[in-house]
DNA sequence: ACTAAATATCGATATATATCGATATGTTTG
DNA sequence: CAAACATATCGATATATATCGATATTTAGT
């Protein structure tokens, strides 16, 4: 884990906005429907609609996201779900804290 | 304050190096000629030395770090020393705690 | 006032990022 | 297996960032 690579995915609004909104799925995004619950994450077009941003550019980000390691993706049939990765937040924020 | 903002100017590895060396300015940079101590912060040309980048690069990075609130500077006769801000690195941090 | 030194700003260029629409890939279902 | 759908990847372009050398500004000492 690098500091400045993952500030450089934090450095984007849209970016920082989406780990917020995963924060609270149950208020941020509609219920899911072909799977009963969110215990996987969001699926790419809820967060798509949400940002207003293309297909293609959200797909990009949460795959940006992903490699960092922020988010925890899960395929599911013709879904992908994304979660926020708490363990690596976490991590991060330490790592912060004790080299910044 | 504003985190993706800030996470901008941290998304780069030499200003990382330089809010680092700035944390122990007696073994990171030769002593100060023009001034009795640290207790003002370092002045660019050693910042510049140390990094290996040119004297205009590094003096726009600590403009910017500057902007940002990340550094605090002194300007004395011809010299503009540098140190760190260090509410504001905590303040950063504690946002990062509790917004990320 | 003139010169030299330290720093800041300007202008240029190369590289990176943001963002889109189009296309490809993978999955489900008729 | 063909069609439809969700997502990923590709290719393009506009904007931003990194970085330099050159120039301007500020200050100190003659």
């Amino acid at each position: 884990m690098n500091i400045f690579d993952i500030n450089k995915v934090l450095s984007n609004k849209v970016r920082i906005d989406i780990l917020d909104w995963l924060k609270d799925m149950q208020s941020n995004f509609p219920p899911q429907i072909n799977v009963p619950d969110f215990s996987n994450g969001v699926c790419v077009c809820h967060i798509q609609d949400k940002s207003g941003l293309s297909q293609s550019t959200i797909s990009h980000y949460l795959t940006m996201m992903h490699k960092a390691d922020l988010v925890i993706a899960t395929r599911i049939g013709k879904w992908t779900y994304y979660r926020r990765n708490e363990k690596m937040i976490k991590d991060y924020i330490k790592l912060l804290q004790s080299s910044l």
